[in-house]
DNA sequence: GTTTGACACGAACGGCGTTCGCTCCCTAGT
DNA sequence: ACTAGGGAGCGAACGCCGTTCGTGTCAAAC
């Protein structure tokens, strides 16, 4: 092997002002920046650690693994989801989904780690506990608010990955639409009856989200579990 | 066909009895059955050439690149979901939502494609034009049935995603629950009041799947879009 | 002054997706 | 019958990745 011929290092790393100690706060921080700032794809331990200024064997003190580290700033940005809005009980549940959706989707890649675990973080209980408060302010039963609140959550996370998807996607949603519109409109009548007959209604432009909500909440109220 | 002639290589592949050509539909056929048999992290390239007795670079002729394979996968999964069943337009649109679930949650990691994208794939495309014949059949207008389409669409990955997710997670289902349930009853009742009031009710068993869907069908028929 | 233990981290391991460019064979044109 | 062309197949390599191991460092505890 070649001996590393007298690595001068001329600056060492603790030769520095005031290098912050690490610490499972900052890494989640990190982390969070370099999601929003790079992609999905450059959240990797390397980049983490670059990113603090030290290896990626370091960060292992404070996060278990990749996926550890992602759940953690997930809970993170779940953090930001205000508990408390005005207005009726269907009001106030509205704005908490949403802002979960849109705390979510703002941070590519975290509303897929929402969807294939039962939440645990202390912030996602706080969100979800809020919600079980406002379904049974609605006048639910125990059993129906609690299929209720899993519904929401599944929900919440499916709407926030699929935003996200789409708004990092190759940049540009419109592109995105259009393409899909373009590719209908090419597709053979005879085998596709009804999206070439309703094609201009599935692109068609709306809220939807908030319609779904509604859809959501209306058959909820009327369908008791059990 | 070649008939292998006196090839040196001592156990060359040419030598061998008959090795199907490689194509598009090999491809992804190999990598669905990978996928069923060692799961997620085990479906790379490499892996599905060695099962085609081949090297990785080979796949590139007909395959773009893994996400291009996976949604290949996705659709032939979905080659599998029949189109259509007896009863009532509402027990026909349950079924076949229920069908598309289970036909992705079968293969793990396969919903979270669906997730993302816009729909394209020919089998993909045929479930979705029946969903919106059932739903005109209801007597929705023509954007009501389109966004219905797309909020079912979503439901149907969503659930697929969690259901595969818990599926395939350290194996037993029944563990993830009840450490999830043991870490509820664990939580501080003044800082979590409703979920501590709510747990029985919150891992009650019951058919949850169906419920979901009756709500989401009950809400659909009673708000129309706009 | 010595021991101890937690943190930091360089180096390495065994993968990964993807690309490059060479070889070989099949087909088409002569 | 021969050859030219071109695409399929694939060995090798590039530049990454997540994670682990063992050693170094330093402050607190004794």
């Amino acid at each position: 092997m070649t001996p590393p011929p007298a690595t001068p290092e001329p600056i060492s790393r603790r030769a520095r002002p005031a290098k912050a100690p690490l610490s499972r706060e900052a890494i989640v921080r990190a982390g969070l920046a370099i999601l929003d700032r790079d992609g999905l794809d450059a959240l990797t331990m390397r980049r983490v650690a670059k990113e603090l200024d030290t290896g990626p064997a370091s960060l292992y003190v404070y996060v278990a693994n990749r996926d550890d580290l992602m759940a953690a700033m997930l809970d993170e940005a779940l953090a930001r989801v205000p508990l408390t809005a005005e207005g009726s009980w269907r009001e106030q549940l509205h704005a908490l989904v949403a802002a979960s959706v849109e705390a979510m989707s703002r941070h590519e890649g975290l509303a897929a780690v929402a969807l294939g675990a039962i939440p645990t973080g202390a912030n996602a209980l706080l969100v979800l506990d809020r919600m079980l408060a406002l379904l049974k302010q609605a006048g639910l039963d125990d059993i129906t608010a609690a299929w209720a609140v899993d519904l929401l959550h599944l929900h919440s996370a499916a709407a926030a990955a699929e935003q996200s998807a789409h708004l990092t996607k190759g940049g540009k949603e419109e592109t995105v639409v259009a393409d899909a519109d373009r590719h209908y409109a090419a597709l053979p009548a005879e085998r596709y009856p009804m999206i070439t007959a309703l094609r201009s209604a599935l692109f068609s432009a709306g809220d939807r989200d908030t319609w779904g909500l509604d859809v959501l909440l209306s058959g909820i109220l009327q369908t008791p579990a059990r």
